[in-house]
RNA sequence: GGGCGAAUAGCUCAGCUGGUUAGAGCACCUGCCUUACAAGCAGGGGGUCACAGGUUCGAAUCCUGUUUCGCCCA
């Protein structure tokens, strides 16, 4: 039997029973029971690239209650964890820790290493890919091992041995998998199509990945000719696109331009004849109400473009500078090719913001306007506030450029994509209509090919033609058998790896697939979908998908997609979202502001359950203003549940003895039957709380009557359980004290794992699932059957009155010690009786056992209560 | 501009489908070293429930509008 300490120190316990229960393997994942025992989990896989923050602590320990209540519950859990490695965000960062880049077209060196002494002026160092890769392998496993500590550390009830890292083997497998699935089912195709891309990591780019950001741009007027005599004034806020017009748009009821329509426009500068025609977007309140298609200055433009025969006069290049373009072959065609020409070797070669400028120059200079009279221009740009489109990693607005991608249909699916969510249980359940917000505000099909190296490849090659370029309307899939696969250095079936890029060969893909292509299959990737039949019939569909609601677009979306298209299935039955850590002044928490606070130092200032206890107060989808009090609060809550345990288990120890500890058929005192009754409730509420995923008022409910029956029960109960000699009254306060503090040493449990079983251990500790309290039963009602003769408001009766004596005492400054010379009081009959039954637990807890007691009925009216106290003349005066 | 949420004590938050005098903790003030706990205990003050209307016998709660904040989208 352990000795039970004086006092408790956080941070040794935290180490020990992290270590014990790694020894136990209490939270292994048991694969032969069967699915409806079973409670799976898709946690999020962090980018191990960033760093943790403690917006993540909070979330994670979200799931990590409802994976605890679940377990307790008798649940086998699966509840594994990955890391997301695969991507640009790898990239970035290998290429700050190392001063490397990758260039693809250098060779393999086999003995080169990754440096990390470098400094920033150093040149950047130029590698091969997959010397590149390699490197970004070496980051991603250090920083895993950061990420599982600080996990352990938090007390997720992880099964370390269900981990996967996304760009691992397995992950490349399903994601190829997948992608080849998707071929068959006739889900994904390969387009050239304008695509939104970022010019300094020179990527296509998906809509879930852009963000809008308000710029400021500037408006301006620019006269156009009509070929038939004539002019108007166009705006635009990207005069260097002049090039790329390819039409002038009017809204079809613009009574300013109705007339136009049919009849051509004349682009200042380069002369060349565009139709002037309806359409929708054309908005007549902004600028002139006319305005100039170009490919490709906005998506409205994409779509026109799309809906057009018009050419496509691609100016920008894939490095955001204006492409050299010939103004005497096709599309580039106009009136006088030379001077055209002269024009645009201006702007060529410069970045769309310097050639915007040099536009402005040129469109300013006299001769310039319809007819060579003026300035094309006409007065100054005018600055506006304008919405730019982003990529949410970069930091020069996206362009549209023309390139071959693969694409996954999902725009025509919107209406089996909403009846999916629809299938899924949201927690809170508002929030499911961002969901289908979002899949109805779909305007690309998803974008699944990204021109990056540390990521998952596509399986496929293209036949060389003799002329060596590429055959894509044949491309050769690998075969499943084979995965994972690299085309760059696998050769397809049928060629040697002579052959490669040659005529008559093959080329490999040279693109990487979107995270997202790997990320949507966090399931199938757990589930071993296609590979291990058995087992994902044991997994899938998983029980809850806990996330943040920012991803909802990205993360969640993509997954019911992918589910949907692989099995027409759901992924997860429940989605529960956790809201953000706001700073003080309720904006987000973000490292760029200084005001976010490392996890790590978090935790050794206030102990890993307090913390816990502080993500545990916050509901589910709701914000939480960050304040470090609430820390204290958890701390407390520890501290109490440890020193409370300490008398509960050494009144134990003094009168009886573990070994014959009194159960609940000793429980035989009014007060005490009416304490088992108040836990009757409090374990009801805190289950049902639960089950609605509701931990925080799981918390606040078993809390609230923690508090109370510190402050109240053991106070009541104190003097019978100090008694000397062996009594009923003693083995009742004995056996209540014990079944109480079982049971609220595993109602809080979840919330804070170390407390609770540092002192679970002392003596309530058993074999089998009782070894630990992690694994021990979740209090039910049964365990304290009621036995009749008081109910709740017996204990409260006394809770109350003894409140009221307290109160006399503290009014007349007095030590709770000072005796009580008299009672009176004065309530309802029924609330005497109450009261009655247990009226020799107050007074003995009130120093008031020789006080003289009058009682007096009287019509109930609010107060239950009224309480006259006199103390008496001295401190010795009551004994 | 649209959608979804939030606004309650100085601070952080509970208050579910309308029903006594709106709660808790922190902070503050006053006492108390009481055989689990001074990292404690007891007590106290503190709120026009964002604002304006409406429904109702009765509204923090339901409806409409306004303001501020957050997220998502255009």
């Amino acid at each position: 039997m352990r000795e039970i300490p004086q006092k408790y120190a956080a941070g040794e316990a935290e180490a020990r029973w992290q270590k014990q229960w790694d020894e136990w393997g209490i939270y292994r994942w048991d694969p032969s029971r069967s699915r409806k025992e079973t409670f799976v989990v898709d946690t999020p896989p962090p980018t191990v690239s960033g760093s943790l923050h403690v917006g993540h602590v909070f979330s994670y320990t979200h799931q990590d209650l409802l994976v605890r209540f679940q377990r307790m519950c008798g649940k086998n859990i699966h509840y594994g964890m990955g890391w997301d490695d695969n991507g640009l965000p790898t990239e970035r960062r290998v290429q700050n820790v190392f001063g490397i880049r990758c260039d693809p077209k250098l060779p393999y060196v086999a003995d080169w290493k990754p440096r990390r002494d470098k400094g920033k002026k150093d040149p950047i160092e130029e590698v091969s890919r997959q010397n590149f890769i390699e490197a970004c392998a070496q980051v991603t496993v250090e920083d895993e091992q950061v990420y599982e500590h600080l996990w352990r550390r938090l007390g997720l009830s992880i099964d370390w041995k269900e981990t996967y890292a996304t760009i691992d083997e397995h992950c490349r497998r399903v994601s190829q998998l997948s992608f080849l699935d998707l071929v068959e089912k006739n889900q994904v195709y390969q387009n050239e199509a304008p695509t939104m891309w970022d010019i300094d990591f020179k990527t296509a780019v998906a809509q879930a990945e852009v963000e809008d950001r308000e710029q400021q741009g500037a408006m301006h007027d620019i006269r156009f000719g009509l070929d038939e005599g004539g002019e108007f004034v166009i705006a635009t806020t990207r005069p260097e696109l002049l090039a790329a017009c390819i039409a002038v748009v009017a809204h079809p009821e613009d009574e300013r331009y109705k007339h136009l329509f049919g009849t051509n426009a004349i682009t200042p500068l380069y002369g060349v004849e565009v139709p002037i025609l309806a359409a929708e977007h054309a908005d007549p309140e902004k600028g002139t109400g006319i305005l100039m298609v170009c490919t490709f200055g906005d998506v409205m433009d994409v779509e026109f473009w799309k809906g057009s025969d018009l050419p496509l006069r691609q100016v920008i290049g894939r490095d955001g500078r204006m492409r050299p373009v010939q103004w005497d072959e096709a599309p580039f065609t106009c009136s006088d090719p030379q001077a055209a020409q002269d024009y645009y070797d201006q702007i060529a070669g410069l970045t769309a913001k310097q050639a915007k400028a040099k536009m402005v120059e040129l469109l300013a200079a006299d001769g310039t306007g319809p007819g060579g009279k003026g300035a094309a221009l006409v007065g100054e740009p005018k600055s506006v506030t304008q919405a730019v489109k982003f990529y949410e990693k970069g930091d020069r607005p996206l362009e549209f450029v023309p390139t071959r991608q693969w694409f996954v249909k999902i725009l025509s699916h919107k209406e089996e994509l909403l009846k999916q969510g629809h299938k899924i249980q949201w927690h809170p359940s508002f929030m499911k209509t961002r969901y289908d917000h979002w899949v109805l505000g779909l305007g690309h099909d998803w974008c699944i090919s990204r021109q990056r190296y540390f990521g998952v490849p596509f399986p496929v090659w293209y036949p060389v033609e003799g002329d060596g370029s590429l055959d894509y309307d044949n491309p050769i899939f690998a075969d499943a058998k084979t995965l994972p696969i690299d085309p760059m250095s696998s050769v397809p079936p049928g060629f040697s790896e002579d052959q490669r890029d040659k005529p008559g060969g093959f080329s490999g893909d040279p693109d990487v697939m979107d995270t997202w292509a790997t990320s949507s299959l966090t399931p199938q990737i757990q589930s071993r979908w296609a590979l291990d039949e058995g087992r994902h019939e044991k997994l899938f569909p998983m029980d809850i998908r806990p996330q943040s609601h920012e991803i909802i677009r990205t993360w969640a979306f993509y997954t019911i997609v992918k589910a949907w298209m692989h099995e027409n299935e759901i992924p997860w039955k429940h989605v529960v979202i956790s809201g953000w850590i706001l700073d003080p002044d309720r904006k987000k928490m973000s490292k760029s502001k200084g005001n976010a606070l490392t996890p790590e130092s978090m935790l050794d200032d206030n102990s890993v359950d307090a913390v816990r206890y502080w993500a545990g107060r916050a509901r589910l989808g709701t914000d939480t203003a960050f304040d470090e009090s609430v820390f204290k609060v958890g701390k407390k809550l520890a501290t109490k549940v440890f020193n409370a345990s300490r008398f509960v288990f050494m009144q134990i120890d003094r009168v009886v003895g573990e070994a014959e500890a009194p159960g609940v058929g000793q429980v035989e005192e009014p007060l005490d039957r009416a304490l088992l009754a108040r836990l009757d409730a409090v374990v009801e509420q805190s289950t049902e709380a639960f089950e609605r995923f509701d931990y925080a008022a799981a918390l606040q409910g078993a809390e609230d009557a923690f508090w109370d029956f510190c402050d109240n029960y053991l106070e009541l109960v104190k003097t019978r359980s100090y008694s000397e000699e062996d009594s009923a009254g003693r083995r009742s306060a004995v056996a209540t004290l014990r079944i109480a503090m079982s049971v609220f040493l595993r109602l809080l449990a979840p919330f804070l794992p170390y407390v609770t079983e540092e002192v679970w251990s002392w003596r309530l500790a058993g074999d089998g699932r009782l070894r630990s309290i992690h694994t021990s039963p979740w209090p039910t009602a049964s365990e304290f059957p009621k036995r009749g003769g008081a109910g709740a408001e017996v204990f409260t009766a006394a809770s109350e009155v003894l409140g009221k004596i307290r109160g006399a005492k503290s009014e007349a400054k007095k030590s709770l010690k000072w005796p009580v010379a008299s009672l009176n009081l004065s309530a309802s009959s029924e609330d005497l009786a109450a009261l009655e039954v247990v009226l020799a637990d107050v007074l003995r807890a009130g120093v008031a056992e020789g006080a003289e007691v009058k009682t007096q009925e009287r019509e109930g009216d609010g107060e239950r209560f009224i309480v006259t106290v006199v103390l008496g003349e001295s401190e010795e005066a009551g004994e």
